[in-house]
DNA sequence: CTCTAACCGGAGCACCAGCCCGTTTGTCAA
DNA sequence: TTGACAAACGGGCTGGTGCTCCGGTTAGAG
């Protein structure tokens, strides 16, 4: 709840707007998508947008905050799944936890999408992104050293895969889509022959 | 260049302005990304912004009649590939061509997503994803009886995945990702075995 | 307690999509 | 050819956005 910049402490009523914001922002995201009006999030904050803007230069600044604490989750995730299961195993459902993930919180994938190349968020680097990614490489390694999956495949690719197949999957009705097009990509990455049925 | 609502002919000034108007959002759009402005389209066609809302109702019309041609040439590749090819190789050569068309058309992909209930578009049918898919299902069903294809793989699943690709490629600067993404889906309806490089 | 720098937030800017409505213009019948 | 009328036009308005400027406030160090 109380994560900020590490740079300095902020000022105390700095960082109690920091975190009115946020709380605002996740009920504001959740129910409007991440297409949100910031102006909203901070009346709702009672607080003005000039502060929003401050504590947050960017739109996507405010998603990574927002989205943090259950990215981490997610990393976690990934340690458990490593531990517990054999290296291909723990690929695929790590994926499968990602793809729910991402088509549950609405927005993520599309926000995520909106090119890397954001200064103030390279800069502090330890983004969410830059955690999955960490997360993704780890999991890929040990799943193809292992000869689960083909040596091609990227880390990177992977991750694009599913943050387009949840974006993809939140605009159409269907449910279940992105469970099937999930399917489509793994059996894509699999090694073994594809089953018969 | 042409083409228009068949319901009644439009009057000449404003099969004029159609065309002007269509002239227009043909180069923004090709310059700007889908996202651009509507009034910076009407201007440069020398244009109220009220005229062009009344020809396009929605940003998508607009996008749907600017892609109209090219897509119907990609229908056309379709029928052409099926004629030339084995069911199997036509499938995955049109969806190679999809995808490099998608990825070249900046936004397309991004306004195509966005939600198929869009009124004014349901009824007037030969919208561009109705010709697509139908272009897509014909290929994909080709493909399956052959036994190139898995039977599972629905062809709505297969456009969105191609849709989603060149979404997320179109913001990464990575220029293979594209092909990359593809290939990891290619190989995973693909129902031989992957080869073992 | 004082004083400064950090912080606040409303007013303002530039932009956008979409609509209203008085005006112009194409079209067709007489 | 002319007249009348519906069709089409487009400027200007509304209500929204993201973002910034700047005069006022306040936390908190000394």
């Amino acid at each position: 709840m109380a994560y900020t910049t590490e740079r300095r402490p902020l000022r105390a009523d700095a960082q109690r707007n920091y975190d009115r914001i946020l709380g605002a922002a996740r009920e504001v995201f959740a129910c409007q998508g991440a297409g949100a009006s910031l102006k909203e999030i901070a009346r709702r904050a009672g607080v003005g947008s000039a502060t929003l803007h401050r504590l947050f230069p960017s739109r996507r600044t405010l998603l990574e905050a927002v989205f943090h604490d259950r990215v981490e989750e997610l990393c976690a995730n990934a340690a458990q799944r490593a531990k517990e299961s054999e290296p291909g195993p723990a690929l695929l459902a790590w994926l499968g936890d990602l793809t729910a993930y991402a088509a549950g919180s609405r927005g993520l994938a599309a926000s995520l999408l909106h090119d890397g190349r954001d200064a103030d968020l390279l800069d502090q680097n330890e983004g969410c992104q830059a955690m999955i990614t960490a997360a993704a490489r780890e999991l890929l390694q040990r799943a193809q050293q292992a000869g689960a999956v083909r040596p091609g495949v990227r880390a990177e690719d992977l991750l694009a895969l599913v943050n387009a197949i949840s974006l993809a999957a939140e605009h159409h009705d269907d449910d279940a889509q992105a469970g099937r097009l999930l399917n489509i990509a793994i059996e894509g990455i699999s090694l073994q022959p594809a089953e018969n049925a």
